[in-house]
DNA sequence: TACTAGTTTAGTACCAGGTTATAATAGCAG
DNA sequence: CTGCTATTATAACCTGGTACTAAACTAGTA
């Protein structure tokens, strides 16, 4: 039944075409049988039984790909997923150190993501039409590594509700560690009511 | 020459064609035919005045672009352009504000981004293996809007040689107004290189 | 030895979504 | 009428495939 010798070469060439094409989605079938040394209909099948589409369909994929992820980008109106909010008490979020935030040589965060992390935060508390940062007085504690999940808690210490401004301290954990504190005044806009709960807002999806 | 008067339709045409495709970059001629009630021959021809390529050439675009981007992420490495560096002295860097760093509502940049220019350029700046910011003191001068290009200008204040911290004043501009003044205490590596652990990889290709 | 099965190669027809070139037609302006 | 633009039509050709049929080259086995 299964021949069990020279089986192997088949199986070898379907793990480097699906490595080729992993690492260049862009090569045809013809720049294939050049590298694998079979033939053009070998490769299809190979393909086949791999369940690779063909170069037109992988392209289109990856497009589709990119194109949602540039329509669903609202990923940076805030930094970190919102875990726990009340509006102009405090709040909770969590953000994975991943590659893109760190140096690649150390593993270690850049400091502005870490911050970003709390900046959002400390403008999402504030129930307000608009909020911006005004002043901050930031410590990094601790350097954060690739992989570690940092929560931040946001806390609104004062509210001046004449004067416009609010201060928010945020404090950023991993685990049971402190790596990061902020102290932010937050601008907002003025002449609107100063909320003691009873506010709905219409225009926030 | 330019008859002037029945010469709107195609203009019009063009304009509609490019915003369709713009909206959908998946269409097809034939699917554009149909929306637009003209031959599929004027469609190409259309696309060919406006030098829109085929549909299979911009999902490649799409796709390649995705693809480098995800490749290629140093990209968060330093947010900015650094414009001049004179390591442990100064540096200049410029930062367009684009649609992704505001607030959609108001078009008023997040903080976080400004702050990050700011930030990545105190690091840069400073000559070291390893420098992380431990400290900062910040403030949001006026807020930066859509489209203005920040130039950020760093100078570095005092660098305790035995003490590994490094004194950094940012001043970020928009023309001639100050928009952003930080100063960061930035920790720099006391002279040893971070092993990674020695792992050689061969399986590289 | 011949039979059988898995693997590989070859060849053909066909398809989508175009490009390129060439020609025919409509509509109006000078 | 001539000349010009815009539009449509027609046909040949291209890339990168799919789908299908058929042949050829292994081997192992009865």
């Amino acid at each position: 039944m299964v021949p069990a010798i020279e089986r192997l070469p088949k199986r070898q060439r379907h793990q480097q075409l699906s490595k080729l094409i992993e690492e260049n989605p862009f090569m045809t079938d013809r720049e294939l049988t050049r590298l694998l040394k079979v033939s053009i209909q070998t490769i299809r099948l190979d393909r086949l039984e791999l369940g690779i589409p063909e170069l037109r369909e992988r392209l289109k994929l990856m497009a589709e790909r990119s194109y949602d992820s540039v329509r669903s980008l609202p990923l940076h109106e805030v930094i970190g997923d919102i875990v726990d909010l009340q509006l102009d008490k405090s709040g909770i979020s969590m953000f994975e150190i991943a590659h893109e935030h760190v140096f690649s040589r150390t593993g270690i965060a850049r400091g502005h993501h870490v911050f970003a992390q709390a900046n959002s935060l400390a403008v999402a508390v504030i129930d307000d039409e608009i909020a911006l940062t005004a002043t901050a007085d930031i410590r990094f504690i601790r350097s954060v590594k690739l992989g570690e999940k940092c929560i931040a808690k946001a806390y609104v210490r004062s509210i001046s509700g004449e004067k416009s401004k609010a201060k928010v301290e945020v404090f950023t954990y991993v685990g049971e560690e402190m790596v990061f504190q902020g102290n932010f005044v937050i601008y907002r806009s003025a002449g609107d009511y100063v909320s003691e709960g009873g506010i709905e807002r219409a225009d926030r999806y």
